[in-house]
DNA sequence: TTGAAAGCGCTAACAT
DNA sequence: ATGTTAGCGCTTTCAA
């Protein structure tokens, strides 16, 4: 009961290990009554292969990797388990490997990754799916990979992608059917193409609506909350300032919106303000943030599913896949121009409760 | 030069392979001379032992097992990147594996993980450190594993813990060092019994202070964001309602801070807020939240470090490693008091300010 | 449809 | 200090 090998079993169920090799790895060719006979033996014995010796015999290990460079813990949360949740069912395990994509030896680095483990194929989510020499690499040593969110070259492997232009042109003309007219942007990490690729939905909806695209109203950000509140602070210093504020993400906002609060401003009233990601700070800070959420671990599930697919040597046929994002609309934005005409008073619209009164109990 | 075996680089050497195995582990009793010729040869292949061939012949993986169970991703992205950064080190690779606690086969699970892929060790992670039928399948499998902040049979295995009650001692009778003499507090997840724990400081700081221990006071939390809304609304509906809340965790701190704001309470004038952790969103929500911070990373990096000592057949002299947590302050608290005198005019003591001043720009 | 035999690349005894 | 010889548990030809 320690450890029962494909002998015992072959034994038990006296036939070849050939034949129990062939019922678990579900091969054709085998007789049902056989079948039967097999697994029977292999729950009597609790038998469970090695993957060991199955990946030193087979030449693969049944073992993928997760490569990722990304400061956003819940993004990589997400994506880690929805790669885990499709290789599970599919008896793969998941190498994780955080890396650093401005690393120079970050080739040499996913090479001797690839070459140690004998992983079977690569996940690469941003920024690294845009990473020229790990793409090289995977390519040079024909390794099966996928893409989550590429910007370029995207004949050259499967991959996944959302609308995030188009979700930040929606956005963006929300904030205008808002009465906004002057609406600051805080722009993503020039490396992360695919979070900078907001910028162009923001831009397009400008133009779609006759507005014009003001320079001074784009701040470039780095994805982190304290580069939001730098740019939050130039964009304020605007004269005049902008009436609304759209971050690339989540982080950034919250970024502003600190800035907002601490230079007195109300949000909305004075200032709306949108982030791009719905991570749980949009809805932990006061108020809640408007957002763009992407359906990140749904991202990772079909990449996962194309990597395995290619992994067993089906034709991937429809290389790209392209999932929704949605928006999330909360307490963050709201009309443009209210304003200025509450700034004398305090509050508005929002009244000092009496704390005793407060939202009657639980 | 597309793959190197250990035959290859004996022959290249002109030695054995043995000679070669026994440079590549580190083992003793080769001369200097032969090592030199051994290593010249590695280099100039580029070659890198086959894992699965090790694993198998060694009877052993290399891999190790990460277990864990917990809603928190900055939680788990700093334990696994401790984790990693230690194994990496030494050669090792990481098997990240989520799970449910409350799962009713959760120890099958195991069991079956640990047979499959034949991982070397585990690390357990709160609360999975505490959780009965993980604990007896690593024992009953004699697998080497350490536990992160166990509460019980500490004898069990090596592990290590922080000083939370100690910590959260300290943040409660710095709030009565404020002047505040009811000190609501949202308890934490009864299953998770580390965070539960640092209840026991807050009551050891009352009852110091010769402050009576209120049951109304103690309201339970669930460690969500969410559950910590619910925890105070009723804190607050109290009469008299405490003037300061000290949350088990920074997501349920969050919560009451957002209940505040929409009760209008002003933080911390009206009332102080404190939080445990020191998540990202501590520094992210307004005002900043006064908090406890843990060094996950480095727990993380000290159980890794006593797993492989055991794993070398070092006898791990010291069982038990304690690291110390450090109080943050920051603007969610403050004196008890001023709150009642402004209750009535606009948000005292933070102006508002006219946008066009504010902070006056970059 | 099933089986026999030959490794996969390495480590572990046991020589020498 | 170094080499020889068996396997580890599986998959893969190739036969039957």
């Amino acid at each position: 009961m320690v450890k029962a090998t494909i002998d015992n079993v072959a034994a038990l169920a006296g036939v070849s290990i050939k034949t129990v090799s062939r019922v678990v790895n579900k091969e054709p060719n085998v007789r049902q009554g056989t079948r039967d006979k097999v697994l029977k033996a292999i729950a009597e014995l609790d038998y469970r292969p090695n993957l060991s010796a199955r990946s030193l015999a087979g030449n693969r290990s049944f073992v993928i990797g997760l490569l990722y460079d990304n400061p956003s813990a819940n993004y990589v949360i997400d994506v880690q388990d929805g790669v885990l949740s499709i290789c599970r069912a599919q008896g793969y395990d998941v190498l994780i490997h955080p890396c650093n994509h401005q690393d120079p030896e970050i080739g040499r680095e996913v090479s001797d990754l690839i070459r140690q483990t004998r992983i079977d194929g690569v996940i690469l989510t941003p920024p690294l799916s845009d990473v020229e020499p790990i793409l090289s690499v995977l390519e040079q040593r024909q390794l099966p990979f996928v893409r989550i969110a590429p910007t370029f070259d995207k004949a050259m492997c499967p991959f996944v992608e959302t609308n995030d232009a188009e979700a930040a042109y929606d956005m963006t003309c929300e904030l205008i059917a808002l009465g906004h007219q002057r609406i600051g942007f805080i722009a993503g990490h020039p490396d992360h193409k695919a979070v900078a690729h907001r910028f162009e939905g923001y831009r397009a909806a400008l133009v779609e609506n006759h507005l014009k695209v003001d320079k001074q109203l784009v701040v470039q950000g780095y994805n982190s909350f304290e580069s939001g509140e730098e740019a939050a602070r130039k964009l304020l210093a605007l004269n005049p300032a902008p009436t609304a504020i759209f971050a690339a993400n989540d982080d950034m906002a919250a970024g502003a919106m600190m800035v907002a609060h601490q230079s007195g401003l109300r949000i909305p009233e004075d200032l709306s303000v949108a982030g791009f990601d719905d991570t749980p700070v949009a809805h932990q800070i006061w108020p809640s943030l408007t957002t763009v959420r992407q359906p990140i671990q749904a991202m990772a599930q079909k990449a996962t599913d194309l990597l395995l697919k290619q992994l067993k040597g089906k034709d991937v046929q429809l290389p790209a896949s392209m999932l929704s994002s949605s928006m999330i609309r909360r307490d963050s934005t709201g009309p443009a121009g209210t304003g200025p005409a509450g700034r004398s008073g305090p509050v508005a619209g929002k009244p000092s409760v009496p704390r005793k009164s407060s939202s009657g109990g639980r």
